[in-house]
DNA sequence: CATATATGATACCTTTTGGTATTATGTCAA
DNA sequence: TTGACATAATACCAAAAGGTATCATATATG
């Protein structure tokens, strides 16, 4: 049952809360996007530019990465400029975060195998 | 073009690198059975309990996890046991490591702008 | 051996996704 | 106002994703 992780310390809220960045993370084009955006604002025409695909295709990306709150628009003229918001990334970095102490510990681990390896070494075994 | 892309600092090959891990990550009850594995090794029959889908569905997304290179399954008698790989989440915190220098700065921004609105105050403005 | 158990694999269905083509809307500039 | 430009929106399509049901395979165990 799905209750058993609503109901779990890992509130759930908090699976969900991340969605809309996770999604839109989980496409290539999109990251690049994120990361052309990461360099300067630009218009729809302006990112099309960098890509194989339609404009339209571009816009739905853009669509999604401002569902997601990892873009902003704001319109100038008859211009809409598209602009990172790097702080939209936090609930999704925040999630792989938990997950820092699991790689720590692994790192501990294997710190800790060299350790008694050269000990052993040391005493001849 | 996207050549643009793969001629850039941004090599691309890291866009691509992580796609396994955002591929895997983009899905809530993926994301839930991390979180699951990360309080302990577990056969399919065991996660399977913990979601409203059939044993396929779960199958299906431990396929994709693993795939992503986010967890191992490894034989033992008639059971297979999925063990979290949290090293496997390496590449896409990586990824997005590289937009904490934009986090930091709008958190710079912020710290300025509260400096200078108390400076403001002070100087009774 | 025979049977129950644990899992894997496949065919099939529906919805979502990523894409195009086309049409519509709004704004700048002569 | 009229045409060029920048973008939005919609209809449509093929493929991928998420799911179920069913069948196949391997392994404990009486």
């Amino acid at each position: 049952m799905i209750n058993d992780i609503s109901t779990d310390r890992f509130s759930n809220s908090n699976l969900m809360q991340s969605q809309g960045a996770f999604r839109a993370l989980s496409d290539p084009t999109r990251r690049g996007i994120l990361m052309l955006l990461s360099e300067q604002d630009m218009t729809i025409g302006d990112v099309s530019e960098h890509f194989d695909i339609t404009r339209a295709a571009v816009k739905k990306h853009l669509n999604i990465l401002e569902e997601g709150a990892l873009i902003s628009v704001h319109t100038s003229g008859r211009e809409r400029i598209n602009k990172l918001e790097p702080l939209g990334l936090k609930s999704a970095v925040d999630w792989l975060n938990y997950f820092n102490q699991f790689w720590d510990e692994k790192l501990s681990a294997m710190l800790q195998a060299v350790e008694n390896e050269q000990k052993n070494q040391k005493e001849g075994k």
